[in-house]
DNA sequence: TGCCGATGTAATCGGCTGACGACTTGACGA
DNA sequence: TCGTCAAGTCGTCAGCCGATTACATCGGCA
């Protein structure tokens, strides 16, 4: 399954034109996280096992223990986002909501994107670790990034609201598969979440009571 | 033992956890169930074990196999609804909304409501058969009954999407602890559910076009 | 060349899990 | 009184898990 086990075109030196790879901790190291991020999109973060990692990477179980120390320390650098992400920051306000629920309902999507995404952090949500990734995840890669654009007291809230959609649905459709989500067309669920969103973010209108 | 000279036949079915309720098949399958019930609300649906429900049942675990087959028909069964709820078609479209947060988030409601709920069904959603559980409870347990009451032909998306909307509130507020979400008043949560879930369950207004 | 640390491997340990079979206990009827 | 059978108990098996240890091997450096 590692796709990048077989050609050595990779960073640093290449002296070696032919013959596999061998004693490369670095690679090594990334192997295994790759493999991680791989499994964790794909069966859920409590269902990966240092086994499973170590043998969708090529590599020896033990090593897992060698460069992170345990299986927690593995997933945990494995659930890190490896690059910033900006599209809160700089998406239009108006295009936003689709541009979030196209891009959390990606199957295409990198799996480290993947492996990060709040419903697989939800999904997997069993112990307090995962528990305590998901929170700092959402709270700094979404909810603050969201509400400072927002206007009003409860940015945050309303931010988090829009979170709550965003996981909602890609559960209900990427995971449990239910009927009209799994079988909706992107832009039929764009609009209506245009719709639902639209209150949370736009400014208060002067018309509308508060109460 | 010998005191008692009438044995009324009083303690059927009495709520009691505790009790060394002795050869009485009926009572000893339902003391496991609910125990099933209880752990599964508590500690979420894949970190339950045959063991763990007997021993909270007062039982002995190989009595799991005697009743129920295997694991696998006790967690079946245990996800059941135990009473028909007519709260979607019985309670006005108007305050449908804020009163299926209050059932979603109640942290007191019983435990067999809480371990068949949406939020801990999808975040049990490992296995297949999970999944189907989950599938088919949200389709005839909510989606078939409130898209029943709503207008339009694509009624049926529009009531999943409040289903994913309060299984990730239920979610981000009641697992991950997502902190506005967790320390958000239930009034104040309610009223921006009322505006976002208002376009979905209103009729179609004549001055917006259908595309 | 020969050494030695870095890298990788195999085997194993203790624990937990689902599942099963053999056994014991108790109640009830002939 | 005693046989029968359901109800409940006990011990165990096989598999997977995280984690650890002892050992093998490669490669750079003195």
């Amino acid at each position: 399954m590692a796709a990048e086990a077989a050609v050595p075109v990779d960073e640093d030196e290449a002296p070696l034109p032919l013959g596999p790879r061998r004693r490369d901790a670095a690679a090594t190291r990334e192997a295994l996280l790759s493999a991680a991020r791989e499994l964790i999109a794909r069966d859920g973060i409590s269902d990966v096992s240092t086994r499973d990692v170590a043998a969708a990477a090529g590599a020896n179980q033990a090593l897992v223990y060698r460069y992170f120390g345990s299986k927690e320390a593995l997933l945990v650098e494995a659930l890190q986002p490896t690059e910033p992400d900006s599209t809160i920051s700089e998406t239009p306000l108006a295009e936003l909501p689709r541009t979030l629920l196209r891009r959390a309902l990606d199957p295409d999507a990198p799996a480290d994107v993947r492996a990060s995404s709040m419903s697989t952090l939800v999904a997997g949500a069993g112990t307090e670790l995962v528990r305590s990734i998901a929170r700092d995840r959402i709270h700094a890669g979404f909810t603050t990034q969201l509400a400072g654009r927002l206007d009003g007291d409860d940015a945050e809230l309303r931010a988090e609201l829009v979170a709550a959609l965003l996981t909602g649905i890609s559960s209900l459709r990427g995971q449990i598969g239910t009927r009209a989500m799994a079988g909706a067309d992107l832009d039929e669920l764009a609009i209506h979440v245009d719709r639902m969103v639209a209150p949370l973010i736009e400014p208060a209108l002067p018309g509308t009571a508060t109460a």
